[in-house]
DNA sequence: ATGTAGGTTGAGGAA
DNA sequence: ATTCCTCAACCTACA
């Protein structure tokens, strides 16, 4: 009996490497490739360059679909509201989607499957968002989270090499499945354009990233034609992927991944309240070139570099304005075209020592990190051509030039541009000792008996322990 | 168990 | 230009 199959698209927008894809054509007649645009998801935090991102990775997908003779169906609403519908409508007998770890698409996807089992559908998925299954990563390591990268290498090693990627299918695979494309479907399902979502493009810069698999292919085919030596992990693409990997699996290891309170492995610090330098940070104007021409570039281009990330969320948090790297999180989910739920929570733990780093006393300069590759300041040129007439000496560091050097700039600290909102030598000092504060106070806390040391060797993987234990009877 | 090594990329100065 | 040391001292993994 051939089945009328969905394919609910999420996450992973592709055709290749996508096995949950491939299943659904199997004894499959009638093929729906469905999109939904969650309010949840799409209504909040997504800023207008992600937008267009979406929208061009879907566009891709609709044309590949269409050359094997199919189409994407985009559709508006809660899931749990919009499949009860389509079920009924299409008499849909199979769904399938590819397996997403966060926490809000596990219950999401809890309710689609049951109101689909209500509905007599057949549900599949397939892991393949990530390399590994998270899961058996977390069982060769006593059922916890990997802490260290390290660690997730030598269980890596363990596993052996991932699955490699499927190919599309093809239209041979296409030859029994039928997807109805009638006119009336093009209008109802159509990809929004943005006009319809009430977003001006016209306010965006060129589109340098744009979204979609085939262009993701063919960056991915030039960075491997271009890179002659490939370097080594942790550094290299493939150790990217394995941080990656190593994010994902804390992710679904550590409850409350994405906050400090009642997450078990983040440092609980004091942080300050401060809604005018957070605004500062977020729109450019901390006074620092170096950081506010890398915030500049992510607001305009939605991508900014690794340790660019490390800059911006350093002065954030524990370096200078000891602001929640839960803020940095929310700014970045919004802007960078790349974020990730648990890359965003992992790496911003990590960038302000919370957790996974633990050398808080290793403080990025917001002036001196951008020279060591940058003497002449291009980078800040580029992005703050305001400040383009300082000669090297003075441009991460505008107020320390005489007047008459300003005046020459044609730009005058205070009035054309900030001040430094903070001054970095004292307050990254201070906040250095304040970090301190908040380890003693984490080690006291883990820790009745008097001798702090073994205390914290003990505790600490005990709590994640017993979370561990009150999952499995879950 | 207790000590030690190492931790994807700090900064600044000396050699 | 490149490497090493010091600053002050964190955590996790492993022997």
């Amino acid at each position: 009996m051939a089945h009328v199959c969905i394919h609910w698209f999420r996450k992973g927008l592709r055709l290749h490497d996508n096995p949950a894809l491939v299943y659904a054509l199997k004894e499959c007649k009638e093929l729906y490739p469905v999109f939904i645009l969650d309010p949840y998801l799409y209504n909040t935090q997504v800023g207008i360059n992600r937008w267009r991102f979406l929208l061009g990775a879907l566009k891709d997908l609709d044309c590949s679909l269409r050359k094997l003779n199919s189409r994407l169906f985009v559709l508006k609403g809660k899931p749990e509201d919009v499949f009860p519908k389509l079920f009924d409508k299409w008499k849909v007998t199979k769904l399938t989607y590819e397996y997403d770890t966060e926490p809000y698409s596990l219950s999401r996807d809890e309710k689609v499957t049951s109101l689909a089992k209500e509905h007599g559908v057949d549900v599949s998925y397939k892991i393949s968002h990530t390399l590994y299954n998270t899961e058996r990563i977390m069982e060769e390591n006593d059922g916890k989270p990997p802490l260290t990268f390290k660690r997730l290498q030598a269980i890596v090693q363990k596993l052996g090499p991932p699955k490699k990627p499927i190919p599309a299918p093809t239209l041979e695979n296409m030859k029994d499945v039928e997807t109805h494309c009638s006119e009336e479907n093009e209008k109802k399902y159509g990809i929004p354009t943005a006009e319809e979502l009430g977003l001006d493009l016209t306010s965006l810069g060129e589109e340098l990233f744009p979204g979609g698999e085939q262009e993701a292919l063919r960056r991915l085919d030039e960075h491997m034609k271009r890179t002659r030596k490939h370097s080594d992990p942790p550094v290299s693409l493939h150790g990217q992927l394995l941080w990656r990997e190593f994010f994902y699996t804390c992710s679904v290891g550590i409850p409350n991944f994405n906050k400090m309170e009642g997450n078990p492995v983040c440092t609980q610090v004091d942080w300050d309240t401060n809604p005018e330098c957070l605004a500062a940070w977020r729109e450019a104007r901390t006074g620092f070139p170096f950081i506010d021409a890398i915030m500049t570039q992510l607001r305009q281009e939605g991508w900014i570099h690794h340790l660019a990330r490390h800059a911006v969320a350093c002065f954030l948090t524990r370096g200078d304005l000891w602001i929640s790297w839960e803020e940095g999180e929310k700014v970045f989910e919004e802007l960078l075209l790349d974020g990730d739920w648990a890359l965003n929570a992992g790496n911003w733990q990590w960038l302000s020592a919370s957790a996974f780093f633990h050398q808080f006393f290793r403080v990025y300069s917001p002036v001196a990190f951008g020279k060591k590759t940058d003497k002449n300041g291009d980078y800040i040129k580029k992005y703050l051509p305001l400040l383009k007439k300082f000669p090297p000496q003075y441009i991460y560091e505008p107020w320390k030039a005489p007047r008459s050097v300003q005046q020459a700039a044609g730009c005058i600290v205070g009035k054309d541009y900030p001040h430094p909102i903070v001054q970095h030598e004292q307050i990254s000092k201070k906040n250095i000792q304040r970090m301190k504060e908040a380890y003693a106070k984490r080690s006291s806390d883990s820790n009745e008996s008097p001798s702090k040391k073994q205390g914290v060797k003990r505790k600490a993987p005990s709590v994640i322990d017993l979370l561990q234990k009150k999952k499995r009877k879950v």
